[in-house]
DNA sequence: GTTGAGCGTT
């Protein structure tokens, strides 16, 4: 399997002794990441080693497990599952083929066959026949799928439908507080849905985890972990962005626009960094300079 | 049409 520009392979190991068997248990996953991507989708988030995580703790009630995953992105929890034991389906949305092939390509990347992970393309809220032609299911696992407000009522309309022809199905979610103006809760009464929260505080003990780590300091807005960039030299790309910005932090994404039709860069461009301390160690700073020509940054609108 | 204020992409 072949990497495309930008993308890299994350490695992540989980480990834990198992009182039962008296042995070492481990499981080695691969996900291919690229924080450069335009597409969400193809960006490891903080939620999804969350849940790759709680899954890992509760892997002996995987076993044998019909699982569904939407909207898996770096697909991190569906692949964990299926090493588990569970038969994994994973899903992107249909309108998206390159990443429901992404899918695929993980999936070769962990040595699982079609015969082990079903790939399907699932667009919340649509009740297409790939919908329609899922075996009941044990559970349905998301990892930040709630980022975008306008799409959590197709979230819960496909997890509602697929609960109602099998009432024992469980929906498993994290995700990240965005804005605390949001809130799936009307929906969930709306679509008959009832939910409780999981405590993730002794998440990761048993594996000698920190989930500190893997969570970073994500519990704040985004619009406070991101600048916005401007007269930016003509001849420079995301690349030399992000190089330059990555002596303030660790760096998401990074990106300059350019014309669609010229393909021209238009001068600015964006950087979203991993924590809000990066952000404002860039804004105290002056004298910001890429080749040599003053650069000028702003917190984004 | 060879630039210099601006807030993109999915």
């Amino acid at each position: 399997m072949s990497l495309l520009a930008n993308e890299c392979v994350r490695e992540f190991t989980y480990k834990s002794f198992s009182v039962e068997k008296k042995e070492e248990e481990s499981v080695k996953i691969k996900i291919i990441d690229n924080p450069e991507a335009v597409a969400y989708c193809s960006i490891l988030w903080p939620s999804a080693p969350i849940l790759a995580l709680y899954l890992w703790e509760h892997r002996s009630e995987l076993i044998g497990k019909y699982i569904l995953e939407l909207g898996s992105g770096t697909a991190l929890p569906g692949i964990l599952a299926a090493k588990c034991g569970a038969h994994v389906t994973l899903s992107e949305s249909a309108l998206l083929p390159r990443s429901v092939n992404n899918l695929k390509r993980t999936c070769e990347l962990n040595d699982l066959n079609s015969s082990q992970v079903a790939v399907i393309g699932i667009t919340w809220g649509l009740f297409t026949s790939n919908v329609l032609q899922l075996k009941p299911l044990d559970l349905i696992i998301a990892s930040d799928c709630f980022y975008d407000p306008s799409v959590f009522e197709d979230i819960l309309a496909t997890v509602s439908f697929l609960i109602d022809r099998n009432p024992h199905t469980e929906f498993l979610t994290t995700y990240q507080e965005r804005s605390s103006d949001w809130s799936i809760e009307p929906l969930l009464h709306k679509w008959q849905l009832a939910c409780s929260s999981i405590s993730i505080d002794s998440l990761g003990v048993e594996s000698d985890i920190d989930i500190n780590d893997l969570v970073g300091n994500h519990s704040i807005h985004f619009g406070l972990q991101k600048i916005f960039v401007s007269n930016l030299p003509w001849t420079i790309s995301s690349r030399e962005l992000r190089q330059y910005f990555s002596g303030f932090g660790n760096i998401y994404q990074a990106r300059v626009v350019f014309d669609r039709d010229t393909g021209l860069s238009k001068g600015f461009g964006f950087v979203t960094f991993q924590s809000e301390e990066s952000v404002n160690k860039v804004l105290k700073s002056t004298n910001h300079t890429i080749e040599g020509q003053p650069i000028v940054i702003q917190p984004t609108k």
